[in-house]
DNA sequence: ACCTGAACACCGTTCAAGT
DNA sequence: ACCTGAACACCGTTCAAGT
């Protein structure tokens, strides 16, 4: 089949979302961009929480996506750092998709929360790869996996505020604060295989 | 002076604010509830923004004068740790005012960007005492603060969405996760004075 | 200096009606 | 099954006018 209304009227909500923030997702202009009348979204999305519920979905999908093909491409903590990198730098340049992805929800669509739970289950598993090829400390992964993720979830939120730093540089400084995690969760190197 | 309309109106503004969150947020809610006309505050404000703006700025400034006072009677690093955990829990208890405070702005109002600076440095400088007294590891103390606030400030926002974990327990989770990052950013115990 | 009431443009949502 | 047009209640903002 080919777009469809439905798709148009998420790619509508996506690009006003991305040009102006939560703000200008309006139902009215998102009809006009997909070529349909001002309330034929609610012939699709029973509201337009309901269609901001899909855009996130179908976003975080994506993004996910890419974070399981930066693990079949590197070595298991080389992809935990760029998978870590890719979530700070799609934060920063999306804050709004950013926003409504990780945001609250006051009825959470059953498709974003299994979306959310993917990602997440992705990031564990690779926080066990590298802790399996003895390249990162062995503490209890969902934990270190939380501890990652909040500090690349953090550092993007603040950076993208304007908080980060008086003198900071923006994603220079995410990066920076991930590595710099990512150091003190390196296994001590004086400790040997028997 | 008595209350004054314009604290009624900051007072109505915060009042709105937590109970439903920014949508509930109505110039004439805040108004009916200042007992004054719909568009007084436009007296007192420039626009709904401005108002907010004045809303994030006074809250932020009170939360940091409890940070201060936490500074003041708990060793360096015990207060360190009080203080992370009191910005999460204020997250946590007010998630709306948390977002307000630390999102974005089109225009961010001096009095509110003169505040996270503020607040910024009394984190820094807690670091720094902490270094000085030997319980926290000793690298540069504005990245070590920059962490632990990325850190604060990600698993509270990622709790808050409940995105922590499948099983996890909201604050408590929170607080864990700062305490490890503290575990790892203690001082190597082999490590004597010469 | 501070406030009110009417008015305007805009938005989410509903409904009756069309094909 | 999908769409349209009119209508309703609500909101931010402006303006003329009052004290």
């Amino acid at each position: 089949v080919p777009p469809g209304t439905r798709d148009a009227l998420l790619d509508a909500a996506l690009a006003l979302l991305d040009a102006g923030g939560a703000a200008a997702v309006t139902l009215r202009e998102v009809g006009t961009r997909a070529g349909v009348s001002h309330n034929a979204p609610y012939k699709h999305f029973a509201n337009k929480e309901a269609l901001l519920g899909a855009v996130a979905a179908r976003e975080l999908r994506r993004q996910t996506d890419v974070l399981k093909a930066l693990g079949r491409r590197s070595a298991p903590v080389v992809a935990l750092r760029k998978a870590l990198r890719h979530y700070a730098a799609a934060a920063l340049e999306h804050p709004a998709r950013f926003k409504l992805i990780s945001g609250r929800w006051e009825n959470e669509p059953d498709e974003l929360r299994e979306a959310g739970q993917a990602s997440y289950r992705q990031l564990v598993a690779t926080v066990q790869a590298a802790q399996s090829a003895g390249e990162l400390s062995g503490a209890n992964p969902d934990r270190v996996a939380a501890l990652l993720l909040a500090v690349a979830h953090g550092a993007a939120d603040i950076s993208s505020a304007g908080h980060l730093s008086p003198t900071g540089k923006g994603q220079a400084d995410v990066n920076g604060l991930i590595d710099d995690l990512l150091g003190y969760l390196k296994p001590a190197v004086a400790k040997r295989r028997k």
